[in-house]
DNA sequence: TTTGCGGCTGTAA
DNA sequence: CTTACAGCCGCAA
């Protein structure tokens, strides 16, 4: 398997979270065709550009929590993004119970 | 060529 | 709540 296709169906999976929800690398491996792959996801979004217009801060891990570490510029940046767009972040955890994005 | 480490996950203790 | 561990795998050292 190239990791171009990969790549390609993984943006193409995150673009379609819509704003107010959020996902989880697994469940975007998994919709985009290749289950346990979830860090493949990680890697991907991790070398999106400045300027990208994916919605890389949709996209948490499976306990619903933002994969970085506390207090670092990222995770700052993923949390304000979040809450800009409704999505109630407390301690750097979502409740997947309210807002895991179901396709 | 081997090694260690990721924006991970599910299971188990 | 925390480790631990097996899966998975590209990538830099």
């Amino acid at each position: 398997m190239q990791i171009e296709a990969m790549q390609q169906a993984i943006w193409q999976i995150v673009s379609l979270i819509p704003a107010g929800r959020v996902a989880t690398y697994g469940q975007i491996a998994a919709l985009a065709g290749f289950p346990k792959q979830a860090r493949a996801v990680g890697r991907c979004l991790s070398r999106l550009p400045e300027d990208s217009q994916l919605p890389w801060h949709r996209v948490i891990n499976a306990q619903g929590r933002i994969s970085f570490a506390d207090l670092t510029p990222a995770f700052i940046e993923q949390s304000q993004r979040l809450r800009a767009e409704g999505v109630q972040v407390e301690q750097g955890r979502i409740r997947l119970r309210e807002y895991q994005w179901q396709p």
